[in-house]
RNA sequence: GGGCGAUUAGCUCAGGGGGAGAGCACUUGCCUUACAAGCAAGGGGUCGUAGGUUCAAAUCCUACAUCGCCCACCA
């Protein structure tokens, strides 16, 4: 058990972020342990990749999840977070190889086997980056749990979705147009590539008819695969090539015959209307190909070189040096007709930005109308919501056009595709167990196929493969559907999507009820942060100068609804401002709870007004800050309680403590020490979700020797603590108060001279509220005050103010200024004739009167009434000057 | 070509059918024994444009403009 005993007057993170994240650590306290007599919640991380470093949007997205886990722990589930990362297959393989090759070596030179013993390697070594800086931020997740997409339990999930879908006849080899990297040398899929919009060039070029001197005018963007062509296709209906159809042109340069065939895919008005086909290079044409039966030419090589089917001349070629070379060859024979500027999309690899080139291979696929029907019912039938809902939309329209999933990879490090192939007899045999022998025809010869998976197969059961599937687990059953999904929503097709129709096909239930979308965090100038623009902010470096606390708070307030987050400097400072403002706070609490234990039960008699209306305000903020959490608005909530720390409870409660603590009777004093110790207690409570390590650090100074703050029980609504009357006194006077100071500051009243105030408060239940706390008056707007019903000579050397139906006297006496009073007054009674006009044209418009609700109207009523006496106070107090 | 988001104070952004908000910056005065990473007071906005719905619109609807993002097989 600490003492409580003085904190520095800076909060300083460095001192106890480690110290509390190893306190939590160790005592078990992420441990979440299945108990069937608590409710469950839980999160599966959306696992980062080993290679990666902790990066901005990695921060936004786990403080929003350990946000939400912190307090559900609190509320008293088993907060289950459960981490991981992905064995992210190219990113990882990249990684290793440009490793190898500073040795000299490619990963042919190792082989596979050797290969993927150093990539193991590496992710022993450096594979625990990330996980380490989650732990910086402050992570409340349960590390005893951690997984890897790679491995057992997850690779087991893989082998046996993998069989069960190739057994219902979903995934099936297919030779296929493909998006081909011929950097990354593999296959990726559909969403792997980015469309950007490029500036290229349409090439028109003259393809002559065989026999006779007429030709077909081609456009292309891309005259390098005009190698590959095998027809020429036109629009049935359109007339220009109703000569042509059936007749055969012969390819310029490859000098081969091409039949001209028609094709209602071909627009008359794009280009010449004249389309070259190439199956072999183009998704388009190998439809086309598909349809009329033509041949299928590869002319360009997995490395991106042309091969030897584009002939002598190109064979060996870059594919971009064959371009300019195809257009210097067609320009020598007179074939090519004009160049024109066309600004086009072009697909690049979203991993290494290559241009990717379509070719014809053989590769797996996942048949994805039948999973989808179920993925697309479920979010219909609101089996799981979407937060924002508008991102439902994206989810389906993605889900309701679907094709099939390109799901095998060219590489080496991933879950090998579980299929032998049998050269000898053709059969392909999937299995769970290694096969040495084809069923078929008992060779010994058969083969592993040589593919990994792509890496999103295996993210695509994280749900359910981290928590023992296929294995009947007690896990499973307490834990799944999990709670929710805390995503970037540029994920929702590569991963959402793929969970919600796996865990279709294997849970039969959803994986999560909920899907909680944020945006990206962009750098100040709203661009994407990205290595290549090395405009990227360090989450590790923002954690060594402000705290993680502050990053924390500044990434959840600017959190809202899915929009993108830009991140800038000031906001970092105003949330480790606001920390430090708690800090200190929190300072002066314990420097004046000293020994003090504090009495709970306090009765409700020796509460002064400041204490109940601090007590009712409090309650307020617990009803707000929960509600907003149940909301998802987690910024919101923040934002509840910096108001509530900063404004309320610093700028108003603790100064009207003061009095009470430093002068006050030790009666007076220990009410004000109960309820400071309350509110500041159910505060850190409130904050510890947002800001865990400050608010711990204060907690066990404040009550040495309880439990820790992570495991406190979240607030309860305490209806007692209600009090209305006392939020309204209090604003009367705070109104007031200001009202003084400002006429004060108006003035120039130097701050230590004091000024005997007079307040005019004609009602009389008002004036004894005014005679019992007038010292809140007197302490913080420096004078003395005192109170009248009326007063028969209102004195002529004093400022003088209007509020909450109060009349102010500030007798200034010889530094009273007539004429700059009057200017002062006339302003305030511009402003008040102003908004009196408005709510009098309100309160004659019958509509309003007859339509509006009942309290709308009545509250028009009360500030007519207000703003008239205030009216009327001023205008005699001019006249009063004026005389 | 579709879809989505944004447009509010000098800057960055909340809010959202009935009196325009915050932080930063700015002005003035304060080192007042929790805090100068602070305290007090203040200036500053016809809430992108045009229509519409409504007793009432910054807020809802429709168009448009500008910016950004996503999707899309027109060579």
């Amino acid at each position: 058990m600490t003492e409580r005993k003085t904190l520095p007057s800076a909060y300083n993170p460095k001192l106890v972020e480690e110290k509390w994240y190893r306190f939590w650590e160790e005592g078990g306290y992420f441990r979440a342990e299945v108990d069937p007599a608590k409710r469950s919640f839980c999160i599966v991380m959306p696992p980062p990749n080993v290679t990666g470093e902790l990066h901005m949007g990695h921060a936004l997205n786990n403080t929003l999840q350990d946000v939400l886990t912190r307090w559900r722990r609190m509320q008293g589930y088993t907060a289950l977070w459960l981490p991981g990362t992905d064995h992210a297959g190219i990113a990882t393989q990249a990684r290793v190889e440009a490793m190898l090759a500073k040795e000299g070596l490619s990963r042919f030179d190792l082989g596979r086997e050797k290969f993927l013993e150093r990539v193991w390697a590496w992710k022993d070594k450096y594979g625990h980056t990330i996980t380490m800086q989650l732990r910086r931020l402050g992570a409340s997740c349960d590390w005893e749990r951690e997984r890897f997409t790679m491995d057992e339990g997850c690779s087991e999930a893989v082998k046996e979705v993998f069989l069960r879908l190739y057994e219902r006849g979903l995934i099936y080899r297919d030779n296929y147009i493909v998006n081909w990297c011929p950097h990354c040398r593999t296959v990726i899929s559909d969403i792997e590539v980015e469309h950007k919009e490029t500036a290229g060039h349409l090439y028109y070029i003259k393809y002559p008819v065989k026999d006779g001197q007429d030709h077909v005018l081609i456009a292309t963007t891309r005259p390098e695969t005009m190698l590959g062509d095998t027809a020429v296709a036109v629009n049935p209906a359109d007339e220009r090539y109703r000569d042509f159809i059936g007749k055969r042109l012969i390819l310029p340069l490859a000098k081969r015959e091409l039949p001209v065939i028609t094709d209602d895919y071909v627009e008359t008005e794009f280009g010449t209307g004249a389309l070259k086909v190439t199956p072999g290079h183009d998704p388009n044409d190998f439809e086309i190909g598909r349809r009329h039966n033509l041949p299928s030419v590869q002319v360009i090589g997995a490395d991106g070189r042309m091969t030897v089917e584009a002939g002598a001349r190109y064979a060996g070629l870059d594919r971009w040096e064959c371009r300019k070379l195809v257009v210097e060859d067609l320009q020598r024979e007179g074939l090519l007709v004009k160049i024109e500027d066309l600004s086009h999309a072009v697909g690049h690899c979203y991993r290494c930005d290559t241009v990717i080139e379509p070719t014809v291979s053989k590769q797996w696929f996942v048949r994805m109308k039948p999973l989808a029907e179920p993925a697309i019912r479920a979010v219909q039938e609101k089996r799981v919501v979407f937060i924002p809902e508008r991102f439902e939309k994206i989810y389906l329209n993605w889900l309701e056009n679907i094709r099939d999933w390109c799901i095998s990879r060219q590489l080496w490090w991933g879950h090998r595709i579980p299929v032998w192939h049998c050269p000898d007899c053709g059969e392909s045999t999937a299995s769970r167990d290694d096969v040495d022998r084809c069923p078929r025809c008992g060779s010994e010869r058969v083969e592993q196929d040589p593919d990994v998976l792509d890496t999103w197969f295996s993210s695509a059961l994280w749900p359910f493969s981290t928590l023992g599937w296929p294995k009947d687990t007690a896990d499973l059953s307490f834990f799944y559907p999990t709670s929710v999904l805390v995503t970037a929503r540029d994920i929702i097709f590569f991963w959402v999507a793929r969970m919600i129709f796996t865990a279709l096909a294997f849970m039969e239930n959803v994986p999560f009820r909920e899907v909680f979308i944020h945006g990206l965090v962009l750098d100040a100038l709203g661009r994407k942060m990205s290595k290549s623009l090395g405009n990227g902010v360090d989450p590790i470096e923002v954690i060594e100068s402000h705290g993680a606390d502050s990053l924390r708070f500044m990434l959840v307030t600017g959190n809202t609804s899915g929009n993108d987050l830009r991140f800038h400097f000031e906001r970092l400072d105003g949330a480790r401002n606001f920390i430090n403002k708690l800090w200190n706070a929190s300072r002066f609490a314990l420097m004046n709870l000293g020994e003090d234990t504090g009495r709970k039960d306090l009765d409700g008699a020796a509460y002064e007004l400041a204490d109940r209306w601090i007590l009712s305000r409090y309650r307020q903020a617990v009803l707000k800050t929960t509600e907003h959490l149940d909301l998802y608005d987690l910024g919101e909530a923040a934002r509840v309680l910096y108001d509530f720390v900063w404004d309320e409870f610093c700028d108003w409660y603790i100064e009207l403590t003061k009095p009470r603590l430093y002068r006050g009777t030790p009666q007076e004093a220990a009410v004000a020490r109960a309820v400071l110790r309350k509110v500041l207690g159910g505060t850190l409570k409130l904050l510890h979700p947002f800001v865990p390590f400050v608010s711990e650090e204060i907690w066990h100074h404040l009550e040495p020797g309880a439990v820790p703050l992570i495991i406190q029980p979240w607030p309860a609504d305490e209806p007692e603590l209600d009090d209305s009357a006392a939020e309204e006194e209090m604003a009367v006077l705070i109104d007031i108060i200001r009202s003084i100071r400002h006429i004060r500051a108006e003035m120039k009243v130097p701050p230590g001279r004091r000024a005997a105030v007079i307040l005019i408060v004609p009602e009389e239940k008002a004036r004894r509220v005014f005679e019992q706390n007038k010292h809140y008056i007197e302490e913080l707007a420096a004078g003395t005050v005192s109170v009248a019903g009326d007063i028969a000579a209102k004195p002529a050397q004093a400022a003088h103010a209007v509020a909450a139906g109060v009349e102010i006297f500030v007798p200034l006496g010889g530094l009273i200024d007539i004429k700059k009073e009057q200017f002062r007054l006339t302003k305030e009674l511009d402003a008040v004739l102003q908004e009196l006009s408005r709510v009098e044209g309100k309160l004659r418009n019958t509509g309003f009167l007859a339509k509006a609700p009942e309290e709308v109207v009545a509250k028009e009523r009360g500030k007519q009434a207000e703003l008239t006496q205030k009216r009327e106070a001023l205008e005699s107090r001019l006249r009063m000057l004026g005389q």
